[in-house]
DNA sequence: TTCAAAAGTAGTAATGGTTACTAATTTCAT
DNA sequence: ATGAAATTAGTAACCATTACTACTTTTGAA
């Protein structure tokens, strides 16, 4: 375990306190609860390179800004459209990745899968 | 087939002329050739309108811009973090997306599949 | 045909998420 | 301790995308 310093030990809280997937800017609101003075700069580096370090993964789902999770395991994601949520789905893509590096005979690191949809909240609480 | 404007038409025909995944930005480019006067906001606002229309797809790879795909068939992507090129990868999933509906008692409308790393091209090429 | 409503457009301004920069502070190995 | 390397707060800049406005084109019913 590498020796982070408190800004970025407060934004790998932030972010694994939560299953949300959120968004720099909440991270930023929630690291501020214990580091008042921490700047949103120093939110987006440290996102940023717990990513490149493989703690932590992005999402990009469409929407206007990107998303962070602190789980890494092998699992997807369902983006609804509606209330903008994006939940955990328990498909894991090992298997596939393996299959797509002797497809292209790269070298496969992360594989993201999002399904985008309305979810059932959504579906049964609006009449459109 | 609906009758579309010229500055519609040679939107979809730049993307429908490509593999490469482009952004708003190369289809811009691209149209100008055929339309000289066509805005950049006209180029974002037909894409949009195609999306919705269930015409085209966008696909989010985690860089700076959005990027757009006239094939909407059931595929998935290979993204080059190296060479930022997004190459087409055979890989269906129909049977997911229903799958996933049971998961979540939601409705799937696209599921997009991204797998990256570094291709072929780049592992050779590259000594880092 | 005619003409008004609807749709679409070019050009430009504004927005907002993200990155870059700078001077100051902290960390850490010697 | 001490100097180099890493990190930070604060702010400015960037740039992909959207919003806005006045204008043009299309459409469809009378």
């Amino acid at each position: 375990m590498k020796n982070f310093s408190r800004q970025r030990e407060a934004v790998l809280t932030a972010l694994c306190s939560t299953k949300s997937h959120p968004t720099a800017a909440w991270i930023y609101e929630q690291a501020r609860k214990t580091l008042p003075n921490i700047s949103l700069g120093t939110v987006y580096r440290n996102l940023s390179v717990l990513e490149r370090e493989g703690i932590i993964r992005k999402i990009s789902v469409g929407d206007a800004s990107e998303h962070f999770d602190g789980d890494i395991s092998s699992h997807s994601h369902f983006y609804c459209k509606q209330c903008e949520e994006i939940t955990d789905i328990p498909f894991d893509s090992t298997d596939a990745c393996r299959k797509v590096e002797q497809e292209i005979g790269g070298c496969v690191e992360v594989a993201t899968y999002t399904f985008t949809g309305v979810c059932k909240k959504c579906l049964l609480g609006d009449k459109s």
